[in-house]
RNA sequence: GCGGGCGUGGUGGAACUGGUAGACGCGCCAGACUCAAAAUCUGGUACCGCAAGGUGUGUCGGUUCGAUUCCGACCGCCCGCACCA
């Protein structure tokens, strides 16, 4: 018998796929459907484990559904636009259009090695001038329809560069090229109107029962509905503020009024006032990233303004503009409770402020309660707060709410968390707008019959400063309403818009429209649909939205993109380092749990496991896998052990146990002997001894089924491993054909999982057709049932005994058994008994 | 800081709606085959104990006849936070 040659039968049948077009698309006819989609991945150049862990996943579905009668739809493209090419770009000197292209044919390569069933007629680039046309042409027409606004934002700055830089491109509130200290600056900008469906997306949160419960929660979280009041303090100099609050019950324990430094107030206040505007530049040191702006020290500065208590008109708020206080959230304007909220405890710390604890919790007492470095949040009764004392904290927001209405100045609001999404970005390897700027038109869009705008042919990255903008040439225009001289708006999409609406894109991929209404109306949504947790926010909120958009303009008929959704974990793999530093896995050897570096042999510390990066030099490469063992073998690994949804640890040994397990399989298959011929029918009267090889086949279709139908790859596996050692002990007491059923069931079974070895074991079998084009597997439930049952018996919930019984043996019966057990009798003994637990068929419980 | 998640043998993990903790894999040990090694096959493997038995699912507490599973507090690690994708 030979060894099976991976490498060679691999290459086979990935061509013979190919040559038969096993996978492409079929038309819609009369079966169900079944869209199975993946992220798709940014072309850095090479694939990685976590792509050969997510793209193995969405391969088992779509090979599984087909197996089941579906109609699959398994499209692959790229997320082609983004930052890494312009860094190529400056520097290597390249463009970043032939390094993005460069990029996509090797990992095509890569991903063509996986021997995914993917449609490769379908592929596309979100960098393609088709496809960015009719992104272009969705940017009109949501424009058109007051979907896309122009607002002010912030940026990061970096002087020296003269450019914006991205939050990742900012190290300890440097830019990571020039090293310059990096400004916060406005620029008038782009926003897609998400938050008109805040409400929408998030009352639909509740209709995705096929999305894990954590991005549900995540999403739901980050939409952060809130309701609470607006109201009206009124100031020192006569002027009106209005705040916005969550906790209108804790009024009585506010110590200040804090203004946050972009508020119009503060502008207005630093024109004449030097510190605040130094203040407010001290403020603008910090990035734009919200963790960067929570963490930062609480900073104050005291406006010397006073805001009157709207119960009390002697009692006076100092009104201070604090850096924790945001503009975009509410009003930018807050009445500060140190005893209920950290933020405000901690400033109200550092600024001597007063800390009036107004909510006691149950267990204590009012007059002596008090706040100390932790402030109180939880339920209780108010106190030191008048008319509210002795209410809760419920009836004491509403009481509030109640009088500020009746006097007109304040007002029950919903305010959500979620802010309209900033597009503008200010680099040229995205996808235009086509937006035009006229100086006596103002902002003018383009006609459809204008686009596409396309991106230069060359971009000259050897100044500081975005290309699009220095390019005279490709910038100046004549505007579409006056004829006029005008530019175009140098400004790119935000790469998020590329990857809101390509999965309806692939429906029909080349459509001369954004979206084939009929194509989408028959393969949308998609149903499963696999990614990163990294993606569990803003990518699945963003395309909500971009369906919710195309929805209202009629391009598409339905309103939620992902019926199904998965999000799997990272590959991770031990880290080692030397005195140098960190020190890549094919540099190291392991002897007796310790590692070495294998020219030297100088020991090497072995680290924790980590997500594989190239920073920490942990990161194996699938190619190489591949070369050594074969796709099987690393499909394997990826969809073993570790849950989908949990990180994996990539191990050589485990990838050498996968391998002999692939080997295992065809010396099961090619060695069988005494087989019926295929077709052969199974004889009606089988004795017990093949009965029971029936059986567990049997069971173990039903379970892996189930597996695959629920996502639990790793325990389809497991099942297939119990299916394969049963194979193994099969001989020539064995029916012929109930052998054959074994082996066809473990071939097929595993198909979609190892699909390669799967053929080739198919053809073993003599079968002239594709185990891809096979049918599921069927499991008999009348074959599956067994007539008795395992019952333990326990002894005040300890294990005592074990016995046997038929299934619906009376309870009398049972019982009487149990009790008559030696080790039951024993720990019986001298306790008088108390009770007896009897769960039918399952366990008995004796309490003594 | 805010939000989310995870924690079970030497190791990855399994345990359906609260009902035998450790399926299956890796590793390790023993045996078979072999001149030998590799590969393969068979058996064993939570911990303590000769055994009877006892102890065990991050820690502490609670509910229950019975808790890995439900509740509360804590500890540790990981992820996201709007210009990385």
């Amino acid at each position: 018998m030979a060894r099976y040659n991976a490498k060679e039968s691999e290459k086979h049948w990935q061509s013979e796929w190919e040559r038969h077009q096993l996978f492409k698309t079929p038309e819609h006819g009369d079966k169900p459907k079944c869209y199975v989609l993946e992220m798709f991945p940014y072309p850095s150049g090479r694939i990685h484990m976590g792509h050969a862990r997510n793209y193995t996943m969405g391969d088992v579905i779509a090979r599984f559904r087909r197996a089941q009668g579906y109609n699959v739809l398994h499209p692959m493209g790229w997320d082609a636009f983004g930052l890494p090419a312009e860094n190529a770009a400056r520097d290597k000197g390249v463009s970043p259009r032939d390094w993005t292209y460069e990029n996509i044919a090797h990992m095509r390569e890569g991903l063509k090695m996986l021997g995914l069933s993917l449609d490769w007629t379908r592929e596309f680039a979100t960098c393609d001038p088709e496809y960015y046309h009719q992104q272009q042409k969705l940017f009109l027409q949501f424009y058109k329809a007051g979907f896309v606004y122009r607002g002010e934002a912030d940026v990061n700055w970096d002087p020296v560069d003269q450019t914006v830089l991205a939050n990742e491109q900012v190290i300890d509130g440097r830019g990571w090229r020039s090293g310059a200290v990096v400004e916060r600056r406005k620029l008038s900008q782009w926003f897609f109107k998400i938050t008109a469906f805040a409400e929408e997306l998030l009352a639909a949160l509740d209709t995705l029962d096929q999305w894990p419960e954590k991005v549900r929660i995540m999403q739901r979280n980050w939409i952060g509905k809130s309701e609470g009041l607006k109201f009206q303090f009124t100031l020192s100099d006569g002027g009106k503020l209005d705040v916005f609050t969550t906790r209108p019950d804790t009024l009585f324990g506010a110590s200040f009024v804090g203004l946050s430094p972009d508020h119009p107030l503060t502008q207005e206040l630093a024109k004449t006032d030097l510190k605040l505007q130094d203040f407010i530049a001290e403020c603008r040191k910090t990035g734009t990233a919200e963790a960067e702006i929570e963490k930062a020290d609480k900073l104050g500065y005291d406006t010397g303004l006073t805001a009157a208590h709207p119960f009390d008109p002697n009692w006076k708020l100092p009104v201070m503009v604090a850096n924790f206080v945001l503009m975009g959230y509410g009003t930018g304007a807050i009445f500060g409770c140190p005893a209920h909220d950290q933020r405000d405890l901690d400033f109200a710390r550092k600024y001597g402020l007063s800390v009036i604890p107004v909510v006691v919790p149950s267990d204590a007492d009012a007059k002596t309660f008090s706040v100390g470095t932790e402030a109180y949040v939880g339920p209780g009764k108010l106190a030191n707060s008048q008319f509210l004392d002795g209410m809760t904290v419920e009836a004491a927001k509403a009481e509030v709410a109640a009088r500020l209405e009746k006097a007109g100045i304040g007002e029950r609001t919903v305010n959500y968390r979620l802010r309209d999404w900033l597009v503008s970005r200010q680099r040229p390897w995205g996808c235009p707008i086509p937006m035009v700027h006229c100086a006596k038109c103002g902002v003018v869009a383009l006609k459809e019959s204008d686009l596409p705008v396309l991106l230069p042919e060359k971009i000259d990255f050897s100044k500081s400063g975005n290309p699009l903008d220095r390019d005279l040439n490709w910038k100046n225009v004549t505007c579409p309403e006056c004829g006029g001289p005008a530019h175009r708006d140098t400004d790119t999409l935000d790469t998020f818009a590329d990857s809101s609406w390509y999965f309806a894109r692939f429906c029909d991929p080349h459509a001369r429209e954004p979206v084939n209404k009929d194509a989408a109306d028959y393969w949308m949504p998609v149903d499963q649909y696999i990614g990163g947790i990294e993606h569990a926010i803003l990518h699945l909120l963003y395309a909500r939205f971009f369906t919710r958009a195309m929805n209202r303009l009629g391009l598409i008929g339905i309103q939620e993109p992902f019926a199904g959704m998965f999000t799997q974990g990272m590959v991770c793999h031990e880290t080692y380092r030397d005195a140098d530093g960190w020190v890549t896995p094919d540099e190291v050897v392991k002897e007796g749990g310790k590692a070495y570096r294998k020219d030297n042999h100088a020991p090497v510390e072995i680290g924790s496991s980590e997500k594989m990066s190239k920073s920490k030099k942990n990161v194996i490469a699938p190619e190489t896998i591949i070369a050594d063992y074969g796709a099987d073998t690393i499909r394997w690994f990826m969809l073993s052990d570790t849950p989908p949804e949990r990180d994996i640890e990539w191990t050589d040994a485990g990838a050498e146990g996968c391998w002999r397990f692939v080997q295992r399989v065809w010396r099961l298959v090619s060695t069988a002997e005494g087989l019926a011929p295929t077709g052969a029918k199974i004889p009606a009267d089988l004795d017990e001894y093949s009965l029971g090889v029936r059986r567990v086949v049997h069971r173990r279709t039903a379970e892996i089924t189930d597996h695959l139908q629920n996502l639990r790859f790793n325990r389809a596996v497991a099942s297939i491993y119990e299916l394969a050692t049963l194979t193994g002990s099969l001989n020539e007491k064995h029916n012929g054909a109930v052998k054959r059923e074994a082996l066809e069931a473990l071939v097929l079974l595993m198909a979609p999982m190892m699909p390669h070895l799967a053929e080739e074991c198919w053809r073993a079998l003599g079968h002239e057709s594709f185990a891809a084009q096979a049918p599921w597997p069927q499991f008999d439930p009348g074959i599956i049932a067994s007539n008795v049952a395992n019952i333990p018996i326990q002894v005040n919930g300890k294990l005592r005994a074990n016995m046997e019984i038929v299934i619906g043996t009376s309870q009398e019966e049972v019982l009487a058994k149990a009790l008559a057990f030696d080790a039951i009798v024993r720990a019986m003994e001298g306790k008088p008994l108390k009770k007896i637990i009897y769960v039918p068929n399952r366990i008995v419980n004796i309490v003594v």
